[in-house]
DNA sequence: AGATGATGTTGACATCGTTCAGATAGGTGC
DNA sequence: GCACCTATCTGAACGATGTCAACATCATCT
């Protein structure tokens, strides 16, 4: 929808033109690789999920088909990257929820709703980092880096824990508190839950109440020791 | 695929007697539409997702790839149809899973483990599902039926609840429930968990103790049985 | 029988991911 | 200045995909 002129118009390239305009298409881009991400960032935003294809992020991002293979290796290394990207910002999402709150147990309720309503506001984003995070049967790398939203969420059970001796038994509840999140994140937007969220006032009181059904989040008891 | 194939094989094929075999290709297919929701599963099971493409179920169902769209609108409706299917199946495991359990707080326990597992065990199907459940914002209409898994948990949680006359409290509890068993299903599988999963003996085990730590499944007085 | 509609096939089109040979720039040593 | 080198980008191509229109085949009703 963009600049498609060139592709209906038999426009030759204008060359003669010595540019007004002071980095149009310098041939050798500045930074292709980053730019790349960004153009499927866009995408993602503005037509979804679908519309993400290497041939559309080129395009947006001004280059040829091929241009991207000299920086990715293929279309799915370029939407790991883009994925990345993602996480990255949910792992300041999850430290800004954390930091927010006062004690050590509203934290991890509140880093659930953080996680949940990243996902909600970017739907697209958050499918393509699950789709890559599921078909390579990892979490992204990054997650186990300082800032990331796993440690956020691991430090804020420990020092919410009732046992934290218990290594396993905390990272069993990392897991889970993860998990529910990750399950409410997906299905939140689900029409059948309309009702009840309109009852309830509002997607993030529903997220809230769906929560605080899940037991490391809200009303639950510490973790119970085996 | 090639006519090479032939040249470089002696082709055992004795085609002078065609008529022993009367149906072949009878031209109409007798259920295509079903037919091809079979080799759609079929292939889900054994080249995954990715190769879930409509000319490749209709080359497994042995008709051109033009004939679906006299069954179904688009290739996304053959696959709502294949992941229709993955519903109705999972809906039996958690009946049965429900059956098998005394008492109804145990049975939410069991729910959860046999929902996970139908997901582990069918990966493919079961990614179909949540595809196409996600793409349309809405649980299959299937799942609202009588022997659907949704009613079972609704049920099995009215059964066990300490508060059958909230109905709201009841509806979060099933809710939480689903989201967190999603969760779990889909993050079961990822490398970062196999250490744990190994020391806790098995991906059951590992299963139990994740959602052992999931209010509605953990905070059950009675520990699991272990 | 003959007409009709459901069902299948062939062929075509646009798009996609990907590759490959060449064009283009920025940098280096001379 | 020059020639070369390497990284980067383009253009054209290939095979595969989803989808459609035109045609073929068969089952069924009258």
């Amino acid at each position: 929808m963009r600049e498609t002129a060139s592709a209906l118009a038999p426009s030759p390239r204008r060359r003669e033109i010595p540019p007004p305009e002071p980095a149009p298409r310098p041939y050798h881009h500045g930074d292709l690789s980053r730019a790349l991400v960004l153009a499927g960032r866009r995408i993602l935003e503005t037509q979804g999920p679908e519309a993400l294809s290497l041939r559309a992020v080129a395009r947006e991002a001004g280059v040829s088909p091929a241009a991207p293979y000299h920086h990715f290796k293929d279309k799915g290394e370029l939407l790991d990257a883009v994925a990345q990207e993602g996480w990255k910002e949910l792992g300041h999402a999850i430290g800004k929820a954390r930091a927010a709150s006062p004690n050590a147990r509203g934290a991890i309720n509140e880093i659930g709703v953080a996680y949940v309503c990243f996902a909600r506001q970017n739907p697209a984003v958050y499918r393509i980092m699950y789709r890559s995070a599921c078909d390579r049967g990892t979490m992204p790398d990054k997650a186990k880096e300082a800032d990331s939203g796993w440690r956020h969420v691991a430090e804020a059970i420990v020092a919410a824990g009732a046992d934290p001796n218990d290594a396993r038994e905390m990272e069993l509840a990392t897991i889970a508190s993860w998990c529910a999140a990750h399950g409410v994140a997906e299905m939140a937007g689900f029409k059948e839950f309309e009702p009840l969220k309109k009852a309830l006032g509002g997607e993030e009181a529903f997220v809230r109440a769906v929560l605080g059904h899940i037991g490391i989040y809200g009303h639950a008891k510490p973790p119970a020791k085996a």
